[in-house]
DNA sequence: ACCGGGGTGTTACCTCGGGTAACATCGTCG
DNA sequence: CGACGATGTTACCCGAGGTAACACCCCGGT
């Protein structure tokens, strides 16, 4: 048997075991689900990174089409937006756990950077970008505001949509019209609320907090 | 020497060793920073989640009050937005490392669940969802919407701030209100781009991407 | 028939980090 | 003095990532 197949089974006992564990699942246990030993793992992805990789890439793959092409639907604007969302969305709703590995980052890269996303969501986060740059016209700010906001959406919706994932406080359309209408910004269009004493909580003597 | 001075000290420590090594720092990094061996750091802190847990209460509660009073602020609206924006940012920027370890949910946590926002975001995101039912008339959906634009908006500020923080395209202002634009809908306010052919990127055919 | 290479697999080991057990010391209070 | 509560130590355990060394199996070439 050749390379490639193997790997694919491979990493099918992988995306088994991260599917029933959790991201965290460990290289033994992923090596007992495929039936044999951790160093057949090593030398087909190198290390842990090399296989947690090839699988992200599996399914960035999936996702990362999905959103490029909903972001290049001819739609209205908020419908495409909605779209997107959508696609998202559905796609964490889909298999969690594997989306959780997709869109946590790992603790690792201890020399690198911390960034707050991870691979595949920083890609989102271009695809974002690059549909601002190219369909909206925003003046000279153009550049900063599409990479600014191309980040900070991706950060947007992997924040909510965790939250959605696991409390389920609404349906899918709903959490998709909630996040669409916060960038549609009715936060800012909403009226006042009659000011009461505003009572916001239990507010403890703000410790130094050390020097 | 009573214990809590001592633990100041221990936690000056962590705080010292996390500033030049980053949240990865192990404990006998620390331990020996303190000038002293491991099993101390765990008398009085229990486990690692013990020590990070001490460490980020005495930053959180100096950002999360920062950003509790910058909800409070008795503003225009946008302004006072603006001020919670510039105060998260101003935070980060001030202690990078320290804030990393404090906006990063360790990867710990088997059991639980993988959420996006760490601890002490969660927090800040709770904030926000007060601050937007108390403030902001938003009709029969409030209490779904106040909750997900919380958590939305602490992702976005999260996500954008990292970014922000490690490739500094710009001044903290001007980042501001980028992402006071964002949330002013300027995306939905935006006039088209006269559509061009949408050359989005190099589309590679999309890999089935397993079953 | 033989050998070599590329695949399969194994056991046993290393390192490092979190975490613990057992033991020794010092100062203070009754 | 003795006990207690803090200080500290060395030495160890465990689990996880990662590696070394060895063995098998098949297939194709000479």
């Amino acid at each position: 048997m050749s390379r490639e197949p193997r790997r694919e089974q491979l990493l099918n006992a992988a995306d088994r075991v991260i599917q029933r564990e959790g991201p965290g699942a460990s290289m033994n246990a992923i090596a007992a689900e495929a039936g044999i030993t951790k160093p057949i793992l090593y030398r087909h992805f190198g290390d842990r990174n090399g296989l947690i990789g090839a699988l992200t890439e599996r399914h960035t793959s999936g996702l990362l089409a999905a959103v490029r092409a909903a972001l290049a639907e001819p739609l209205e604007r908020r419908d495409r937006v909605e779209h997107v969302l959508d696609t998202y969305l559905a796609g964490i709703e889909a298999r969690p756990q594997v989306y959780r590995l997709l869109t946590h980052p790992e603790p690792g890269d201890p020399g690198g950077a911390g960034n707050a996303l991870a691979p595949a969501l920083r890609q989102i986060a271009e695809e974002i970008t690059r549909a601002v740059q190219s369909q909206v016209d925003l003046g000279a700010d153009r550049d900063l505001l599409a990479e600014a906001w191309g980040r900070g959406i991706t950060g947007m919706v992997l924040a909510a949509g965790d939250w959605w994932l696991e409390s389920r406080p609404c349906s899918r359309t709903r959490m998709v019209q909630a996040l669409a209408d916060l960038l549609w910004g009715r936060l800012a269009a909403a009226a006042d609320l009659p000011t009461a004493v505003l009572p916001t909580a239990p507010v403890e003597p703000p410790a130094p907090a050390a020097g």
